[in-house]
DNA sequence: ATTGTGACCATAATACATTTTGGTCACCAA
DNA sequence: TTGGTGACCAAAATGTATTATGGTCACAAT
């Protein structure tokens, strides 16, 4: 897993420091295998062998550790997303490809790290700060295909580029929004090819 | 509310009796008012003025009772889908109602009937018959418009139908089905209009 | 047959006392 | 200043005893 970390949020005391991803480590290790509510604070702390109240001079709550693990969660969604559609050249196959890697990438959290998808999952209900993020990136990435694909031609360009985005987003929702997914599990065999099939008549020109 | 009731599922006795349509208007009421868990048995045989167990001479259990309570919500948003539709001509524009109307009537099940929608909610959840009969109409709604858009000239005619309607039936499914509804409820004002064009723009000819 | 019920049971829901847990703070050490 | 902690508290989680509920059945009345 990536071990990116944007302090941009949830942040406390030293930035860069030792012990900051030594928690993360431990907090990554343990939500994974025990999940977020039965990991303790204290069991974070005695993992690295410090006394609790110093994790609490590095996050300003668990909830915020939690949301460090589920960014790296999203960073690593994203990571995949961009490899995919850096294969290709052609943004109709761009679509294609985004649509399938990012479907696929949520599947692998879902069926391999289940209890790091339920951090998702509620990340998601909350609307903390990481998904809020992830979604600015799900649409910024389909903003630049489409733009992309309207400068090569394979697009058409009468619809406004926004309002495109913001449809394609839509349909795209409930398969990389981890609170949706969870529902259609049956569907998402099906979906991404028939789906960006269906997106990609809408954009042809 | 309609006082449909299909005695497809979930029957036992006398299938045309008083008492039975006093059970389903005492539920109805009790269950619109408190809940579906809130409410006991015994409270609907209260309201009946017979004994509990005279109520399971006519349904095999208090599930049973759910589903027909949810049955006859879902007939209702059927009928005023189908109400809509049934004012326009050009297929295109019945879809775009047919959208608009299926968003209008969840959300007022959602707003309005908030005891009656977590019904529904559950049954999509469990996979009730009467959630699968919902779909189904869904599904055959919108494969009826299309066969007329394509006879018209409205639609085009390349992709096999039964591809259009599943992928179709997939962009709406967020926002008929109550368990996808509930999470994106900030989209549905735009949704509608946005993915109707979206629709259509893939269906042209 | 049809209409109708009280008594009964296993399990689920509830209420409550007890323990854990998230989080803070004053304070010590290098 | 930076690194580090034990003692402490309100609120949440947990275990448990008790009650309420879904569901059945034998049986009675019409």
């Amino acid at each position: 897993m990536n071990k990116t970390h944007s302090p941009k949020v949830a942040a406390r005391g030293p930035v860069d420091h030792e012990v900051r991803d030594q928690i993360v480590a431990a907090a990554t290790e343990h939500f994974r295998l025990y999940g977020y509510e039965k990991t303790t604070v204290s069991d974070l702390a005695k993992a690295i062998g410090f006394s609790k109240a110093y994790i609490y001079k590095f996050f300003e709550s668990k909830q915020a550790i939690g949301e460090m693990i589920c960014a790296n969660c999203l960073q690593q969604i994203q990571t995949e997303v961009n490899a995919a559609i850096d294969e290709v050249d052609s943004p109709p196959e761009k679509l294609r490809r985004m649509f399938k890697a990012l479907v696929e990438a949520c599947l692998r959290l879902f069926f391999q790290d289940r209890k790091l998808y339920d951090i998702a999952a509620s990340a998601a209900s909350g609307r903390w700060p990481a998904t809020l993020l992830y979604e600015g990136f799900i649409e910024q990435t389909l903003r630049e295909i489409l733009q992309q694909g309207r400068q090569s031609g394979d697009f058409e360009r009468k619809t406004p580029l926004d309002e495109t985005t913001r449809a394609i987003h839509l349909i795209m929702r409930p398969y990389f929004n981890p609170l949706l997914l969870q529902y259609g599990l049956e569907t998402t065999d099906e979906a991404p090819a028939l789906l960006s099939s269906l997106v990609l008549r809408s954009l042809s020109p």
